[in-house]
Order: C-alpha cells, then sequence, then structure tokens
DNA sequence: GATGAATGAGCATTCATTCAT
DNA sequence: CATGAATGAATGCTCATTCAT
C-alpha cells in the first residue's frame, strides 16, 4: 500500500526538481514540456496527469519554496525577542534560504511575477497574506513602543532584506562571485543602522 | 536632406517604444513580433530591416534605458561632494529615474537576465564596466579618508539601491500603491544610515 | 499488439510517399511542410514527430530510395557471370528502377546534392560505401583477367550508366516521350561496346 | 559617351557573375536577392532596375552560358567531317567547356529544370532548337551512308555525352577528384565504340 | 540609373495539450 | 497510472518585389 503510494510521490517529486531546474535555468516560459519530460524521466501524460498543465507546476513549485521560507522565518523569530536580533535575523533567514536552495531562490525572483500573474488571487496571496500578518504581529508592538524607528510600514521589508536580495540577484546570476553568506554580517548590520531609532 | 534622415529615424523609434511597451507589459518572450508591429504601425519587414530580430531590439531598448540612467546618474555626482549627499544622490537619482520612466524601469528590472543572455560579454558589459567604474572612481577616495564606512566594495551598491529597487518592484508590479517618489527620503535616510561612518 | 506499431507506421510511410510526390515534382526547397500535411493527411505536429524536420524527411526518402536501388543491383549482379552479361544487367536494373519507380528516380537525380549537402558524412556516404564496395568486388576481377577493358576505375560507373541517365533525365523531366524502356538495348549495348575488351 | 554605357554594362556583367558564383553554389532558389546583391556590391534597386526579377537573372545566365556552349561545338563540327572525329569532338568539346567554365557548368546541370519551368516556350527552347537542328543537320547524312550506327535519334546524344556528363556531375560536386580533362580521351574514345558501325 | 526603406505573403518550426491504448 | 502519437494554433523570420527620393 505505502509502495504504490510512494511510487506515485516519487514521481510527483522528480517532476517538481526537473522543473525547479529548468524554471530555475529558462525561467516559466523558457521551458519546456518537453524539457521538464526529459530531466524527470516522465513521459508528457504522466507530467499532466499530476499537474494538470505547466503553469500549475509552476505555481506548486513556488507555494512549497516559499513555505519553507515562511516556516524558517517564523520559527526565527520565534525565538527573538530583541529588536535588532529580530531584524537581524529576518536578513540572516533570507539568505540563509538563498544559499540553502540557490535554484529555488532564481525560480522565486525571477518568475514571481509570471506566477503571480497565472495564480491571480489564489492560493499564493493567502499564503502571503499569512506570511505578513505574521511579521506584522511581530512588528508593530517594536514600532509602537519606539524600539524600532517609525516608517511607513510599506518600506520596512525593502530596507530589512533590499541590500540582500540585490546582492543576492547578482550572485545566483552569476554576475558576483564571492558567496552571499560571507556577507550575512554586513547585510545584517546595514539593516539594522537603517532600522535602529 | 534632414527628412530623409528622419523618416528612417521615426520609424526606428516608433519601434522601439512599441516594443518597450510590449516588452514591459509582457516580457520579452511574452510579447510577439506581432504586437509590436500593431503597436508601432510599422510592418514585419521593417522592424527586420531596422533591428534583424526580435533580441536585438531587446538589446537595444535595454542600452539606451541604461544609458540614460547612467547619464543621469554622471551629472549627479558631478555636482556633488559631500559624502552623504552623494550617497542619498544616487537614490535620488536612481527613484527619479524609475518614476519618470517607469515602462524601461519594470523592462529593465524583468529583463535584464534576458537581455544578459542574449548579449553575451558584448555592449551591454562595456556599458556596466564604464559604469561601475564612474562609481568607484567617485566613491574611493570618500571610503579611503574615511567619509563612508569601510566595506567589501561589491556591497556598497545593493546597500544604496537595494531597498529602493526592492520597493520599486513591487511597486512597478501594482503590489505597492504609493508613488516611490513618496518614500525618496526613506529610502535616502536609510542607505546614508547604513553607510556613513 | 500489431495493430499498435502499424498504425504508426502507416502514419510514416504515408507522410513519407506524400513528400516523395511533393520532392519529386518541386524538389525539396520547392515543397513546403503545408504541402507534405495536404498530401499526407497527416498533421503538421504529426510530420514533426516522426521526422524532426524537412530535411529529415528528404534524407530518410533518399536512403530508402538508394537502398532498394542497391539490394536490385546486388541481386542482380549475383546472378551473373559473364563480364558482358554484368555490365548489360546493371543498365538494365537501373533502367527498370527508374522506369518502376519514376518519382523516386527524378528525386533522387535532382535533389542528390542537397541531400548530399544535409547529410554531411553520415548514413548516406555508408549506404554508398556499401554500394560501391560491392561493385568493386564483383568488378576487379574480370578486369584483371581481361574480360573488361582496362579503365581508370572511377570512370566504368559513368561509362555504364550514364547514357541511360542521360536519357532518364530527359525523360523524367518530359522533354522526351518515349519509356526508357524501349531503349534497355540501346544503352545496355551501348554499355557493353564501350567496355569489351 | 562609351564610358556611361559601359558603366552599365559593367554593373550588369558584375551582376551576372556574382548571381553566377551564387547559383552555382545553392542553386537558384537558394540563392537570395541579398546574396546576389552582397556579392556583386550594387543595390537592389540596381539588380531589379537591370532585370527584372531574380528568375530572369537565371535566364539571361543559362542562355548566355549555353550560347557560347552551342558556339563552341558549332564551330568545332564545321571544322570536322570524318564521323569518327566529329563524335570525337562533340565530347572533347564538352568537356573543355566543362573544364574552362565549372561554375556555369554546375549552374546548367543542376538548375536546367528550374529554368526550363520558368522560361516555359520562350528563348530557352528557341536556342535549343537551333542547336538540336545544327547537331541533326551534321548527324543524319552520316547515319544515312552508314558511318555511325543507327539507332533511334534521341539516344545519340545520350550515348555521346552521358559518360561524360555523369563524371562532369561528380567532379563538379566534389565527389570526384580527378580533373575531367584526364579523361577526355577515355569518353570520347567510349562514344565511338558505342556509335561506329 | 542608383539607393535602400517598406511591404506582407509565405514558411518552417515549436509547443502545450489531448486522448486512445 | 503510464505512454507517446496526434493535433493545430501560434510565432519568429525570410525574401522577392515595389517605389519614393
Amino acid at each position: 500500500m505505502k509502495k504504490r503510494q510512494s511510487r506515485s510521490e516519487e514521481r510527483r517529486h522528480e517532476i517538481l526538481m526537473a522543473a525547479l531546474s529548468c524554471f530555475s535555468e529558462f525561467g516559466i516560459s523558457g521551458s519546456t514540456i518537453d524539457m521538464i519530460k526529459e530531466r524527470s524521466g516522465a513521459s508528457v501524460g504522466s507530467l499532466y496527469h499530476h499537474f494538470g498543465n505547466k503553469e500549475k507546476i509552476a505555481v506548486a513549485l513556488y507555494t512549497e519554496g516559499m513555505n519553507d521560507h515562511y516556516a524558517r522565518l517564523k520559527k526565527a523569530l520565534e525565538e527573538t525577542q530583541s529588536a535588532e536580533l529580530g531584524v537581524k535575523s529576518i536578513v540572516v533567514t533570507f539568505i540563509n534560504w538563498i544559499a540553502d536552495n540557490p535554484e529555488w531562490a532564481r525560480f522565486v525572483f525571477y518568475s514571481r511575477s509570471q506566477v503571480a500573474q497565472i495564480d491571480k488571487d489564489e492560493a499564493l496571496k493567502q499564503g502571503n497574506r499569512e506570511h505578513w500578518g505574521m511579521l506584522k504581529e511581530w512588528f508593530s508592538p517594536l514600532v509602537k513602543c519606539g524600539a524600532v524607528k517609525q516608517l511607513p510600514p510599506e518600506c520596512y521589508s525593502s530596507i530589512i532584506v533590499g541590500p540582500a536580495q540585490d546582492y543576492a540577484r547578482r550572485w545566483l546570476s552569476g554576475r558576483e562571485i564571492t558567496d552571499i553568506r560571507e556577507y550575512i554580517d554586513v547585510f545584517s548590520d546595514a539593516a539594522w543602522l537603517a532600522l535602529k531609532p
């Protein structure tokens, strides 16, 4: 019984990984079903049986990737009280996730807009909302009590992860060679300097 | 005499603008020659007569867009001496360019990697090198004399424009509605706070 | 079981025959995929599924046609001992093949150079080599023992089939109306007269 | 006055030679106006001014090439009386013309059918008729008086030039390397052996 | 005569998706 | 569940030809 299930699960996972590798390398529209078929070893029919169409593979991939990141972040923040450590923790978690999942990160960075267009008001936004809700919940008390500089709410995330994200994009595309992890302190310091009261 | 020239130039420009509007809206691979044809009023043959193929239109567009931004930045920095004003000036110029040329900015943000892949070691890198050379020339004396915090060189640009870029991406994609110009101070202050000694 | 196979084989064959008819009538570059599609009843996608591209259809066709001719010739020569009968047999086989497969012959005559250019050092040359090897094996003993006039080796085939081929080209293109089979004796006699010691 | 004329004539000739080089290398339909433009140094408009369209360039080229060959042959036959020398002379002239004008020969061999299709009942056939008429006039008395073997009239030319033509095709396409002139005797002897009474 | 920008029908090819086996 | 042949709309691009300057 378990075997049957796992066979199917295996297939699904193989396809997902193959798709990630393609999407990360060529983007969604630059990847063809045939390429995913080739890299996964599954048949065309199997791809469609499991996911319905190419876009849905992308959405599944995106969701899974973001959920992982969200989960890491949630865990990190739950263990943190001080504003400084919290802000830095966001940067650190962000950078570590990227370094641990470069293909996923490349996919998320470069294909976000397409996935968003596909998903139009569905699961994606849901996850997103939860994520931002969680962040807000963590942040607003600190802002109120003056532990973090008061700024327009929609600017915080940009200031915190913007620098690391900019470097990550360059690094993931090969334009920078130094591993982003070497700059964890640089970018988390920068974030905190910009936000400390 | 001028007329002959300008007829041809006009066409070229019409095509370029039509392509920009398409690329900005649908990305390079999402835009079809037919769409550009329709929006420009030129014939297919004319498109190919002037640019050779779709990719070359993208490269021409990218180059022109970046050159404009580079030129603005150069001018801004030439008029600035103090480190603080200089750093803030970079952010301000960046934000103003984006707000003045949202289509161009969207295109540059979302299609950079594709254009880079097309252009492989050509004109693009050339312009890029000049740009970074100019920035370095402006920056290094300030770092040396302690007017700006000492950091790994490849991190400066990320720290300076990263936050604004992150917000710009969201704004340009419609996920944020507040005009980025309203946050010019927020982002330029953040940049300076992170870099001041 | 057989049905599945044959469905696919059938399609392949239909396409091949349709392509032959087109290529023979308009040449390779003069035939469009659409024409082949129309004549074969297959869809565009099916054409590409089975052959990859137009050129490969041509190569497949050429190979098949030549193999048939080679096979006939081999069989004919195996049944022959005398030099005279052998030489004449080559001409006879050549003419009969042409008359039995006029479309194939027209295609082979008129598109050989293009197919050769496509196939560049592949399967084609292989078949060719085998063919000439077989002919040589059959011929050289006869030359050595004086049963056939001694000539530069690369001239034999021209002398044997040249006349028939020249007539065949005219006949196949409609410039001659008398069926080439009526001249079987004329051309096989001519070949032998030119080669007998 | 002469200069003006010759400028124009020069252009015409440059175009013709460029077209010959293209047609000989890629065939008529494989050659584009742009290629001819490039090789000739003329502008597109100039090409059309002088020839009207691509096909007419081909016809002009074909006619000129054949006329040269016809003229040579006529001259050669006029100087010959004996049947044997005449037959051999045809082969010799044929081979020499090919060796002297390989591009022209390649063009004539490979593009004859296309040119014929273009020219439909025009100049081409006219020249052809004259040519065959001349040959007939020279030949029929010899056949009648028994100096040449009696054969179906439409077979003579095939028997005479067929072998040389077959070798020439292979040589011109690079499949044979030995210069065809080295086999002048082989092929003219073969022709005579096949035709002597 | 010369030039080259403009035109648009035509073409090969790709690719997501369906569906019978 | 798996397979892969079949489908056909969509797309980038070519190229002969025209014509205003």
